[in-house]
DNA sequence: ACAATTCCAAGTAATTCTATTGGTTATTAA
DNA sequence: TTAATAACCAATAGAATTACTTGGAATTGT
């Protein structure tokens, strides 16, 4: 169930940027900050940049900027394009829904169903703002509750 | 955010068995049922078998049982035996913690904990009988709250 | 003009995932 | 006792993905 390295590390970019807004930032700054290669983030930031997440200005004193504000760049829509549906298994995806031959009478799918809707809810709810002014709030215990009962 | 195909493979074979219990299960039954290859069975069963979830009888009349009662067999368990923490990144995982260099004022780890809490919450809580009963609930709108407010 | 910097394509190395091959050992039934 | 059945086991191969590298082209500011 794990996040690719690519996706963690364009939101380790996003977060940098939304430290510095208003300033350009160069690959080699946002890599120190990031610890991400310079020759991998470069990927990444295009990307980002052809999402229109990030802003690039070329040549001397180039660099990047965010180009959508912090609370409209949201978590888990940049993790799906970067690296694909968050289900777990593709018979349970609603953006990327791939059908499997077991699928009538599965007993699975309810369950990636459900995991999907949860992943869904916390990634769908969160946008770059709330990482930014740390407002996601820790679970513990019996402050957790899935179900309305 | 995928499970593996061995995790699922590994959960479909456990259904299978559940809906068989008393009988024993030659490979190759399980193998038509499942929809996976009869050699790639073998190493999962054989793990699920060391892992205690399915008890083995070799020789003519041979095959799988489960072991433990469907009430017992806990599908976050499973999973993570099989393929690893549910976590989406190590720095969050409470079963195999890995520590990483920008964890300290990590505006991300916060995140991946909500993510890692969330799933575990649904996974620990989901046992084979679970899903031999159907007794999956899935989430629509308002019905599915995460936080105690 | 020149230095800085993004843009872009191609390729490589490592890892993980999935599956296969070729046997060995244990059990049952005839 | 023999033959058939079926789990066990080790080694490895192929495919896909991930992470990263290289080498240069295009653009911009001084």
């Amino acid at each position: 169930m794990k996040v690719s390295s690519k996706g963690e590390y364009a939101l380790r970019s996003l977060l940098v940027l939304g430290q510095h807004q208003g300033t350009v930032m160069t690959i080699q700054e946002i890599s120190e900050k990031t610890l991400v290669s310079i020759q991998y983030l470069e990927k990444i930031l295009l990307q980002l940049k052809k999402l229109d997440y990030v802003q690039s200005k070329r040549g001397a004193k180039g660099g990047y900027l965010l180009h959508k504000s912090p609370e409209n760049i949201i978590i888990g829509e940049v993790i799906r394009n970067l690296e694909g549906p968050l289900s777990p298994m593709g018979c349970a995806s609603i953006t990327q829904y791939e059908p499997c031959p077991l699928e009538q009478g599965c007993q699975l799918k309810p369950l990636w169903s459900l995991v999907r809707d949860t992943i869904a809810y916390v990634l769908e709810r969160t946008t770059l703002e709330d990482l930014l002014l740390n407002r996601i709030r820790l679970m513990k215990g019996e402050d957790f509750v899935v179900f309305k009962e």
